[in-house]
DNA sequence: TTCTGGCACTCAATCCTACCGAGTGCCAGA
DNA sequence: TCTGGCACTCGGTAGGATTGAGTGCCAGAA
């Protein structure tokens, strides 16, 4: 009666010792292989448990109660709950992605010709390829490269189109309307200033505007503010979704599948759950815990995509609860790794 | 034994008259509707068809035998076969899409605003919407506008970047690669050139070039040669797909539902599998007809894109072989014609 | 000749039952 | 604290009976 009482509260904070955290991961590395609730005796099986099964069974009833584990039915192995995952996950599974695979996703990424839209296509579809789960791919619209030629195209009505030939030989344009009318000559002078200003800077890069006094630097305000504010959007952003097909092959019912597929289809839903994820700091979501239900029943393994410091995207994958997290977050982790650095570098070339 | 022998042989061109024609029409209406076998009890009951169940009988024998039909096991009612869904889709179910929904699709298309993909990835998620079915859209990446402003940038190394400004407000590019040096004067020159051939025609306007003598000349031919190839090859078509999620909801099985997906995924598949239809002036495939074993369980409904006279793409819906076939055959029609009317409107007003 | 009502027949689907065995909880002894 | 033993539970499977939707055939009516 004089022991601190280390009474098996459910709950409590410190109710995992050394072999309990075995046997929950060997739990769920099993039902992650086999999708079948698992028994003590397969436990006692697996590599580092020398327990009985009958040593193995009370362990299973300790983490039952304490909410790790739950039972299909009384005669039934175990599963794992969402905080049993989020355990495994926390503190356990750090599993890492077998060195050929990484060594795959590496290469690809490093040898992925074309446009950068396409770079994002082929890379999430390899992504997902690899990782047999669905993948996302969000990233930034174009990268900072540098100005190397501006034209203004007049289109009469007082709209402008800008037209910005980027160093990497990529083309952006946006329009602007004007509150003032200008004339061809207007134009053109403007056209002239913005070259000047812009030619060798990066679209992100801000500066001090001259003084307006005349309509073409009027014009060619408004034009820069455009430019700048585009740029400052995250405007531009493109979403990528490679491997719909495995969505398919993660789940195992067709109504999941289509909420899930659904989802897919609505960009700017798995867009804002990632920025919510990586906003509070978390890289995977099991289950319910982002709270958005029509993903009720899947994982969501994300990583930042980080460009020279600055938040630029993610990279992100989709899968059951009891998808292989460990592998999963460790792809997504090479991704989004590999892509910064080479969008970084192409910026710096430019 | 003098009789002409219309002797009910097997494959016969005219082994269907009238009623026949009405009772497979009802067996294929009725399984459409409930995937289930029909039996004569029910086709009694369809509308128009007054004949006892047992007359029925004989002739669902008549159209089995002769191919149209087929039995699961003995005592099941009848199920469609690939010659039936045929049949009925050339002699009998030209069924119309509901007025409602030909207003809803039409008037959408005349609405959406954007930007050329955006509006291919609009109309066919709507189209999608409609029907229930993925819908697919191939199309030209750009329409004929008239070019508005052209430009040459110099990367060096023998590479020139070709902007051409459009007049609805797009911008094109392409890059050439030269086999002679120019200097920064010769590029000014040819772009000069180049707007003063350029501006106001159509990429698709072909007319005699300036015989070449200087360098400058040498690169304005080499940069309209190269802006009329693209603008020949069926180069930027754009593929969209859309209501991926309602693939799981046409087929019964994941595995099927896989499979689609993943065709879907193949953009050139579908793309090539569409223009083999049309080439053949189908607009219906049906199982195994266009030999694409993947999609042997699928139906493919597809109709031209015809822009000004010109094949320029395709509006398709995939589902399975009991689908709508009138619905999806109408709206994949009306969408190819709207959108081609709007794009011939578009390319005009350039 | 064509249609129809009647009838015997077939066979997948459904339900019931019994049984098996994986897996459990509990307990007594090491 | 761990382990072997044991009784117990209960989902899954297999066999067997039952049902009923649907058939093919036939004889008589139109």
């Amino acid at each position: 009666m004089t022991r601190p009482a280390p009474r098996t509260t459910p709950e409590s904070a410190d109710d995992m010792d050394v072999r309990k955290a075995a046997v929950l991961a060997a739990v769920i590395t099993a039902h992650i292989d086999t999708a079948h609730p698992v028994g003590s005796q397969t436990i006692h099986g697996s590599a580092g448990i020398s327990a009985s099964p009958a040593t193995i069974r009370s362990e299973l009833v300790a983490l039952e109660r304490s909410g790790y584990l739950q039972q299909p039915h009384t005669s039934a192995g175990r599963v794992p709950t969402e905080k049993g995952y989020r355990y495994f996950v926390d503190h356990l599974g750090r599993g890492k992605l077998s060195p050929p695979k990484v060594q795959q996703l590496s290469s690809f990424i490093g040898s992925v010709q074309g446009e950068l839209k396409s770079v994002y296509e082929q890379i999430s579809t390899k992504l997902s390829d690899v990782t047999r789960y669905p993948a996302v791919i969000v990233g930034p619209g174009h990268i900072n490269t540098t100005v190397r030629d501006a034209h203004l195209v007049d289109f009469g009505q007082r709209r402008i189109l800008i037209v910005l030939t980027m160093s990497d030989m990529d083309v952006q344009k946006l329009t602007v309307s004007l509150d003032f009318d200008v004339s061809t000559q207007d134009v053109t002078d403007a056209a002239q200033q913005l070259k000047a200003l812009l030619i060798g800077t990066t679209v992100r890069d801000r500066f001090e505007l001259p003084a307006v006094s005349t309509t073409p630097a009027r014009l060619v305000r408004h034009a820069v503010e455009a430019i700048w504010s585009e740029a400052g959007e995250t405007e531009g952003e493109q979403v990528f979704v490679g491997g719909t097909s495995k969505v398919a092959d993660s789940f195992d019912t067709l109504e999941t599948t289509r909420q899930v597929l659904d989802v897919l289809e609505k960009q700017l839903v798995i867009v804002s759950l990632f920025k919510d994820l990586l906003q509070r700091g978390a890289s995977v979501s099991i289950g319910s815990e982002h709270g958005y239900l029509p993903l009720a029943e899947c994982a969501v393994v994300v990583a930042p995509l980080t460009i020279d410091g600055q938040n630029a995207g993610a990279v992100g994958l989709l899968g059951p609860t009891r998808m292989k997290y460990g592998e999963a977050i460790a792809a997504a982790d090479v991704v989004s790794e590999q892509l910064a650095g080479r969008l970084s570098v192409e910026a710096q070339r430019g």
